[in-house]
DNA sequence: CAAAGATACATAAGAATATTATGTATAAGT
DNA sequence: ACTTATACATAATATTCTTATGTATCTTTG
């Protein structure tokens, strides 16, 4: 049996960007469905991405340009790999840089141990 | 000249009330605005918290028993005085140990080195 | 082989939480 | 006198997520 605790929803909110950029930085391209997996995966299920706060992020920073997509037939279905442009690396590490920040004000702030670098 | 760099409000938002929480913990009681004022010193004012977040999550806490309050008269103008019930020091704690958590998990997603400890 | 579950996309209604703006009022600095 | 700081509060709006719904194919399993 297995218990799986979730953090609230208020918590992880925000970070979903910054997730998605990490991620597509490090695969040069992924398709939807593969993050979520990912994610659920690399986190144990404790951070759950679901596809109704997924996909409109993703056709976001595709108007916005930080992506470029390619669809892709597999047998009958349909796949939407998306990739980093220039402009998507740049803010993906932008995002890092300012994630890793944040933490190290909430450890002080909160009186939490030790700092996190990104280098 | 001092440049000031604020986190995106996403990422902030979410945070607050373990921040809140965390404050009235260690210091017994609190006014709304000087928990605005402390967090903005602690933070060098990269995080700082609007009156239109803080004071309905104060009532809302009061609400929930997680708080009682105290009008206290400063000459002719009035402060309102937070303090965490015995309830509101255990959703303290709980919050507090679900940050921490939080951070492990996404310093293992993003790939940050170091883990924090909430002990 | 039929049903259930997994894969894969998408959007709309609603909830939650914050920002921005506004309002009131006193106290302190310039 | 005027501006800034202190101190509360709420309303309109924006953002971002959850939940629900919809479509469709592929795979596993009884």
């Amino acid at each position: 049996m297995y218990l799986c605790v979730m953090y609230s929803s208020e918590l992880v909110k925000g970070t979903l960007k910054t997730i998605v950029l990490k991620l597509l930085s490090e695969t040069e391209k992924m398709y939807g469905y593969e993050i979520t997996q990912k994610v659920k995966e690399l986190t144990d299920s404790k951070i759950v991405i679901t596809e109704g706060a997924l996909y409109p992020l993703l056709h976001q920073l595709e108007a916005e340009g930080v992506v470029t997509t390619e669809i892709v037939n597999i047998g009958k279905r349909v796949r939407k790999y998306y990739t980093l442009t220039q402009a998507g690396n740049e803010r993906a590490k932008e995002k890092l840089y300012e994630f890793a920040d944040f933490i190290n004000t909430m450890n002080i702030l909160l009186d939490l141990k030790p700092t996190v670098k990104y280098v």
